[in-house]
DNA sequence: GGCAATTAAGTTGTGCGCAATTTGATAGTA
DNA sequence: TACTATCAAATTGCGCACAACTTAATTGCC
Protein backbone atom coordinates (compact mmCIF):
# COMPACT_ATOMS: atom_id res chain seq x y z
CA UNK A 1 0.00 0.00 0.00
CA UNK A 2 1.34 3.50 -0.96
CA UNK A 3 2.05 5.84 1.89
CA UNK A 4 0.37 8.84 0.30
CA UNK A 5 -2.94 5.99 0.40
CA UNK A 6 -6.28 7.41 1.69
CA UNK A 7 -6.50 4.70 4.29
CA UNK A 8 -3.21 5.82 5.83
CA UNK A 9 -3.43 9.36 7.09
CA UNK A 10 -0.47 9.54 9.54
CA UNK A 11 2.43 7.08 8.10
CA UNK A 12 4.50 7.69 10.20
CA UNK A 13 6.00 10.27 12.39
CA UNK A 14 6.04 13.50 9.67
CA UNK A 15 9.81 14.63 8.83
CA UNK A 16 10.07 18.16 9.87
CA UNK A 17 10.92 19.11 6.12
CA UNK A 18 7.49 18.37 5.62
CA UNK A 19 5.78 20.00 7.85
CA UNK A 20 4.01 23.25 7.16
CA UNK A 21 5.46 25.21 10.57
CA UNK A 22 9.17 24.41 9.20
CA UNK A 23 8.40 25.86 5.75
CA UNK A 24 6.63 28.89 7.65
CA UNK A 25 9.84 29.14 9.64
CA UNK A 26 12.37 29.10 6.86
CA UNK A 27 10.26 31.55 4.87
CA UNK A 28 10.01 33.67 7.85
CA UNK A 29 13.75 33.69 8.20
CA UNK A 30 14.64 34.60 4.55
CA UNK A 31 12.38 37.19 4.54
CA UNK A 32 13.05 38.45 7.80
CA UNK A 33 17.15 38.61 6.45
CA UNK A 34 16.37 40.11 3.60
CA UNK A 35 13.75 42.90 5.24
CA UNK A 36 16.73 43.43 7.82
CA UNK A 37 19.52 44.50 5.43
CA UNK A 38 17.04 46.54 3.51
CA UNK A 39 15.84 48.77 6.14
CA UNK A 40 18.95 48.61 7.87
CA UNK A 41 20.32 51.93 5.92
CA UNK A 42 16.88 53.70 7.10
CA UNK A 43 17.44 52.56 10.56
CA UNK A 44 14.08 50.66 10.68
CA UNK A 45 13.34 47.00 12.01
CA UNK A 46 11.30 45.09 10.47
CA UNK A 47 8.77 45.55 12.52
CA UNK A 48 9.12 49.06 12.87
CA UNK A 49 8.89 49.44 9.36
CA UNK A 50 5.04 47.31 9.54
CA UNK A 51 4.29 49.89 12.28
CA UNK A 52 5.02 53.19 10.37
CA UNK A 53 3.37 52.45 7.49
CA UNK A 54 0.03 51.22 9.44
CA UNK A 55 0.31 54.28 11.78
CA UNK A 56 0.95 56.74 8.37
CA UNK A 57 -2.03 55.11 6.73
CA UNK A 58 -4.42 55.14 9.30
CA UNK A 59 -4.17 58.58 10.59
CA UNK A 60 -3.52 58.94 14.41
CA UNK A 61 -4.62 55.45 16.10
CA UNK A 62 -4.77 53.88 19.52
CA UNK A 63 -2.36 51.35 20.82
CA UNK A 64 -4.42 49.03 20.79
CA UNK A 65 -6.21 49.39 17.21
CA UNK A 66 -2.55 49.55 16.08
CA UNK A 67 -2.21 45.94 18.09
CA UNK A 68 -5.08 44.54 16.42
CA UNK A 69 -3.74 45.95 12.95
CA UNK A 70 -0.63 44.25 13.59
CA UNK A 71 -1.79 41.80 16.29
CA UNK A 72 0.15 42.70 18.79
CA UNK A 73 -0.35 43.54 22.33
CA UNK A 74 0.68 46.55 24.29
CA UNK A 75 3.51 44.71 26.01
CA UNK A 76 5.45 44.70 22.78
CA UNK A 77 4.15 47.81 20.78
CA UNK A 78 4.44 50.27 23.87
CA UNK A 79 8.58 49.87 24.28
CA UNK A 80 8.22 49.55 20.20
CA UNK A 81 6.72 52.49 20.08
CA UNK A 82 8.40 54.75 22.41
CA UNK A 83 11.85 53.45 20.50
CA UNK A 84 10.17 54.94 17.78
CA UNK A 85 9.27 58.54 19.62
CA UNK A 86 12.72 58.80 20.17
CA UNK A 87 13.71 58.43 17.29
CA UNK A 88 11.62 61.45 15.87
CA UNK A 89 9.15 59.11 13.73
CA UNK A 90 6.32 59.27 15.55
CA UNK A 91 4.34 61.42 17.79
CA UNK A 92 2.31 59.77 21.31
CA UNK A 93 -0.02 62.16 22.70
CA UNK A 94 -2.79 61.31 25.38
CA UNK A 95 -6.86 61.60 23.78
CA UNK A 96 -8.01 64.33 25.44
CA UNK A 97 -11.22 62.70 25.02
CA UNK A 98 -9.67 59.32 27.28
CA UNK A 99 -7.10 59.87 28.65
CA UNK A 100 -6.67 56.00 29.01
CA UNK A 101 -6.21 56.21 25.37
CA UNK A 102 -3.07 57.40 23.63
CA UNK A 103 -2.47 58.50 20.03
CA UNK A 104 0.03 57.41 17.72
CA UNK A 105 0.89 59.51 14.57
CA UNK A 106 3.32 59.58 12.21
CA UNK A 107 5.84 62.69 12.30
CA UNK A 108 6.53 64.56 8.77
CA UNK A 109 10.18 62.64 9.63
CA UNK A 110 8.02 59.47 9.44
CA UNK A 111 5.95 60.08 6.37
CA UNK A 112 9.17 60.63 4.79
CA UNK A 113 10.50 57.61 5.79
CA UNK A 114 7.97 55.85 4.52
CA UNK A 115 7.64 57.66 1.43
CA UNK A 116 11.63 56.58 0.43
CA UNK A 117 10.65 53.27 1.02
CA UNK A 118 8.43 53.29 -1.76
CA UNK A 119 10.52 51.22 -3.82
CA UNK A 120 10.70 48.67 -0.98
CA UNK A 121 7.32 46.36 -2.30
CA UNK A 122 8.75 46.10 -5.76
CA UNK A 123 12.41 45.33 -4.50
CA UNK A 124 10.89 42.63 -2.01
CA UNK A 125 8.86 41.20 -4.98
CA UNK A 126 11.83 40.96 -7.01
CA UNK A 127 14.20 39.03 -4.67
CA UNK A 128 11.30 36.77 -4.03
CA UNK A 129 11.16 35.73 -8.07
CA UNK A 130 7.51 35.42 -7.82
CA UNK A 131 5.37 36.36 -10.92
CA UNK A 132 2.45 38.88 -10.22
CA UNK A 133 0.08 36.22 -9.91
CA UNK A 134 2.07 33.71 -8.06
CA UNK A 135 2.01 36.43 -5.34
CA UNK A 136 -1.47 37.43 -5.52
CA UNK A 137 -1.88 33.61 -4.93
CA UNK A 138 0.30 33.02 -2.30
CA UNK A 139 -1.14 36.56 -0.98
CA UNK A 140 -4.61 34.82 -0.92
CA UNK A 141 -3.60 31.51 0.86
CA UNK A 142 -1.97 33.12 3.59
CA UNK A 143 -5.32 35.63 4.12
CA UNK A 144 -7.37 32.62 4.17
CA UNK A 145 -5.32 30.56 6.29
CA UNK A 146 -4.75 33.68 8.52
CA UNK A 147 -8.66 33.53 8.77
CA UNK A 148 -9.49 29.99 9.03
CA UNK A 149 -6.63 29.84 11.79
CA UNK A 150 -8.18 32.64 14.10
CA UNK A 151 -11.89 31.31 13.05
CA UNK A 152 -11.01 28.19 15.77
CA UNK A 153 -10.34 30.30 18.51
CA UNK B 1 -6.08 54.09 -16.87
CA UNK B 2 -6.36 51.81 -14.51
CA UNK B 3 -4.14 51.76 -11.49
CA UNK B 4 -3.19 48.00 -12.18
CA UNK B 5 -2.55 48.75 -15.89
CA UNK B 6 1.09 47.44 -16.58
CA UNK B 7 2.51 50.73 -17.87
CA UNK B 8 1.86 52.10 -14.08
CA UNK B 9 3.97 50.09 -11.61
CA UNK B 10 4.16 52.18 -8.50
CA UNK B 11 0.70 53.80 -7.76
CA UNK B 12 1.56 55.41 -5.49
CA UNK B 13 2.55 53.72 -2.13
CA UNK B 14 1.21 50.50 -1.26
CA UNK B 15 -1.07 49.99 1.17
CA UNK B 16 0.16 48.55 4.07
CA UNK B 17 -2.40 45.75 3.94
CA UNK B 18 -1.58 44.84 0.05
CA UNK B 19 1.83 44.28 1.46
CA UNK B 20 3.42 40.29 1.88
CA UNK B 21 5.44 41.31 4.17
CA UNK B 22 2.00 42.33 6.68
CA UNK B 23 0.43 39.02 4.93
CA UNK B 24 3.42 36.83 6.09
CA UNK B 25 3.66 39.29 9.69
CA UNK B 26 -0.38 38.53 10.28
CA UNK B 27 -0.19 34.53 9.35
CA UNK B 28 3.31 33.72 10.89
CA UNK B 29 1.24 35.75 14.34
CA UNK B 30 -1.70 33.34 13.50
CA UNK B 31 0.34 30.27 13.20
CA UNK B 32 2.27 31.32 16.40
CA UNK B 33 -0.63 31.43 18.75
CA UNK B 34 -1.84 28.20 17.61
CA UNK B 35 1.27 26.41 17.91
CA UNK B 36 1.77 28.33 21.41
CA UNK B 37 -1.95 26.57 22.63
CA UNK B 38 -1.09 23.51 21.36
CA UNK B 39 2.83 23.01 22.86
CA UNK B 40 1.71 24.81 26.17
CA UNK B 41 0.87 20.94 27.54
CA UNK B 42 3.58 19.85 26.61
CA UNK B 43 6.40 22.16 27.78
CA UNK B 44 7.35 23.36 24.40
CA UNK B 45 7.91 26.42 22.52
CA UNK B 46 7.30 26.67 18.75
CA UNK B 47 11.21 27.26 18.35
CA UNK B 48 11.73 24.34 20.48
CA UNK B 49 9.63 22.02 19.00
CA UNK B 50 11.19 22.64 15.72
CA UNK B 51 14.66 22.01 16.97
CA UNK B 52 13.81 18.57 18.73
CA UNK B 53 12.13 17.13 15.48
CA UNK B 54 15.57 18.08 13.65
CA UNK B 55 17.31 16.70 16.23
CA UNK B 56 15.43 13.60 17.05
CA UNK B 57 15.20 13.16 13.21
CA UNK B 58 18.61 14.06 11.89
CA UNK B 59 20.41 12.24 15.23
CA UNK B 60 23.47 13.66 17.06
CA UNK B 61 24.34 16.72 15.35
CA UNK B 62 26.19 19.24 15.50
CA UNK B 63 24.95 23.42 16.84
CA UNK B 64 26.44 24.82 13.47
CA UNK B 65 24.61 21.88 11.51
CA UNK B 66 21.55 22.31 13.52
CA UNK B 67 21.97 25.63 12.83
CA UNK B 68 22.19 25.64 9.29
CA UNK B 69 19.07 23.24 9.24
CA UNK B 70 17.19 26.04 11.45
CA UNK B 71 18.87 29.34 9.84
CA UNK B 72 19.66 30.09 13.76
CA UNK B 73 23.34 30.92 14.77
CA UNK B 74 24.99 30.21 17.74
CA UNK B 75 23.67 33.37 19.84
CA UNK B 76 20.13 31.64 19.45
CA UNK B 77 20.66 27.89 19.78
CA UNK B 78 23.51 28.18 22.80
CA UNK B 79 20.74 29.25 25.58
CA UNK B 80 17.77 27.44 23.60
CA UNK B 81 19.74 24.08 24.19
CA UNK B 82 20.92 24.57 27.62
CA UNK B 83 17.19 24.84 28.39
CA UNK B 84 15.80 22.10 26.62
CA UNK B 85 19.14 20.23 28.45
CA UNK B 86 17.94 21.48 31.71
CA UNK B 87 14.01 20.00 31.05
CA UNK B 88 15.74 16.80 30.25
CA UNK B 89 14.93 16.90 26.49
CA UNK B 90 18.20 16.83 24.81
CA UNK B 91 22.19 15.72 25.45
CA UNK B 92 25.33 17.80 24.73
CA UNK B 93 28.12 16.12 24.84
CA UNK B 94 31.61 17.85 23.08
CA UNK B 95 32.81 15.52 19.93
CA UNK B 96 35.60 13.61 21.02
CA UNK B 97 36.85 13.73 17.25
CA UNK B 98 37.06 17.59 17.61
CA UNK B 99 36.60 18.84 21.13
CA UNK B 100 35.52 22.43 18.78
CA UNK B 101 32.35 20.71 18.26
CA UNK B 102 29.37 19.65 20.47
CA UNK B 103 27.21 16.86 19.83
CA UNK B 104 23.01 17.27 20.55
CA UNK B 105 21.19 14.23 20.58
CA UNK B 106 17.69 13.47 21.80
CA UNK B 107 16.71 11.72 24.97
CA UNK B 108 14.47 9.17 25.34
CA UNK B 109 12.52 12.15 26.97
CA UNK B 110 13.06 14.04 23.60
CA UNK B 111 11.53 10.77 21.95
CA UNK B 112 8.68 10.65 23.82
CA UNK B 113 7.91 14.07 23.29
CA UNK B 114 8.23 14.14 19.91
CA UNK B 115 6.07 10.74 19.75
CA UNK B 116 3.05 12.10 22.31
CA UNK B 117 3.41 15.16 19.10
CA UNK B 118 2.20 12.69 16.54
CA UNK B 119 -0.99 14.20 15.45
CA UNK B 120 0.35 17.73 15.64
CA UNK B 121 0.62 18.65 12.16
CA UNK B 122 -2.77 17.02 10.91
CA UNK B 123 -4.39 19.14 14.14
CA UNK B 124 -2.32 22.12 12.27
CA UNK B 125 -3.43 21.12 8.80
CA UNK B 126 -7.21 21.04 9.69
CA UNK B 127 -7.04 24.07 11.57
CA UNK B 128 -5.64 25.96 8.53
CA UNK B 129 -8.95 24.64 6.67
CA UNK B 130 -6.45 23.92 3.58
CA UNK B 131 -6.74 21.05 0.97
CA UNK B 132 -4.06 19.14 0.60
CA UNK B 133 -4.14 20.18 -2.30
CA UNK B 134 -3.39 23.67 -1.01
CA UNK B 135 -1.24 22.25 1.46
CA UNK B 136 1.25 21.14 -0.56
CA UNK B 137 1.14 24.86 -3.16
CA UNK B 138 1.96 26.79 -0.50
CA UNK B 139 4.54 24.37 1.01
CA UNK B 140 6.50 24.11 -2.55
CA UNK B 141 5.85 28.08 -2.59
CA UNK B 142 7.20 28.28 0.54
CA UNK B 143 9.82 26.55 -0.55
CA UNK B 144 10.75 28.54 -4.04
CA UNK B 145 10.36 31.94 -1.87
CA UNK B 146 13.31 31.12 0.32
CA UNK B 147 15.65 29.31 -2.63
CA UNK B 148 14.98 32.53 -4.38
CA UNK B 149 15.64 34.90 -1.68
CA UNK B 150 18.96 33.04 -0.78
CA UNK B 151 20.18 33.26 -4.08
CA UNK B 152 20.30 36.92 -3.50
CA UNK B 153 23.01 36.93 -0.90
C1' DG C 1 57.73 22.11 17.49
C1' DG C 2 55.91 26.89 17.26
C1' DC C 3 52.54 30.31 15.84
C1' DA C 4 49.18 32.71 13.13
C1' DA C 5 44.69 31.84 10.92
C1' DT C 6 40.53 29.55 11.06
C1' DT C 7 36.63 27.31 13.12
C1' DA C 8 32.88 26.06 16.81
C1' DA C 9 30.40 27.43 20.78
C1' DG C 10 29.36 30.53 24.02
C1' DT C 11 28.57 35.40 25.92
C1' DT C 12 26.86 40.24 25.87
C1' DG C 13 23.84 43.80 24.45
C1' DT C 14 19.68 45.21 22.17
C1' DG C 15 15.14 44.54 20.19
C1' DC C 16 10.79 41.71 19.44
C1' DG C 17 7.01 38.83 21.54
C1' DC C 18 3.72 37.10 25.14
C1' DA C 19 1.72 36.24 29.93
C1' DA C 20 0.74 38.35 34.01
C1' DT C 21 0.46 42.29 36.66
C1' DT C 22 0.13 47.30 37.71
C1' DT C 23 -1.35 52.12 37.16
C1' DG C 24 -4.52 55.31 35.99
C1' DA C 25 -8.98 56.79 33.82
C1' DT C 26 -13.79 55.98 32.69
C1' DA C 27 -18.39 53.88 33.37
C1' DG C 28 -21.93 52.08 36.05
C1' DT C 29 -24.54 51.77 40.12
C1' DA C 30 -26.12 51.95 44.85
C1' DT D 1 -21.20 61.00 46.00
C1' DA D 2 -18.73 56.90 46.73
C1' DC D 3 -17.66 52.36 45.38
C1' DT D 4 -16.90 48.78 42.12
C1' DA D 5 -16.05 47.13 37.63
C1' DT D 6 -14.04 47.77 33.38
C1' DC D 7 -10.84 49.42 30.19
C1' DA D 8 -6.17 51.34 28.06
C1' DA D 9 -1.54 51.51 28.38
C1' DA D 10 2.60 50.54 30.66
C1' DT D 11 5.70 47.45 33.28
C1' DT D 12 7.97 43.03 34.62
C1' DG D 13 9.78 38.62 33.64
C1' DC D 14 11.05 35.25 30.47
C1' DG D 15 12.20 33.31 25.88
C1' DC D 16 13.61 34.02 20.92
C1' DA D 17 16.70 36.42 17.46
C1' DC D 18 20.81 38.80 15.66
C1' DA D 19 25.31 41.49 15.73
C1' DA D 20 29.54 41.72 17.74
C1' DC D 21 32.81 39.78 20.55
C1' DT D 22 35.29 36.16 23.42
C1' DT D 23 37.14 31.58 24.41
C1' DA D 24 38.99 27.38 23.23
C1' DA D 25 40.39 23.88 19.83
C1' DT D 26 42.13 22.67 15.30
C1' DT D 27 44.60 23.50 10.97
C1' DG D 28 48.25 25.12 8.15
C1' DC D 29 52.57 26.71 7.34
C1' DC D 30 57.16 27.87 8.61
Amino acid sequence: MSPSSPSTPSPGPLSLEQQICYAMHTTVRAFDAVYRELLAEHGLSYPQYIALMGIAEHGPLTVSRLGELMRLDSGTLSPLLKRMEAAGLVGRTRDPEDERRVLVSATSTGHERIAALRELPQQIAARSGLSREQMLALHETLRTVTDRLDAHS
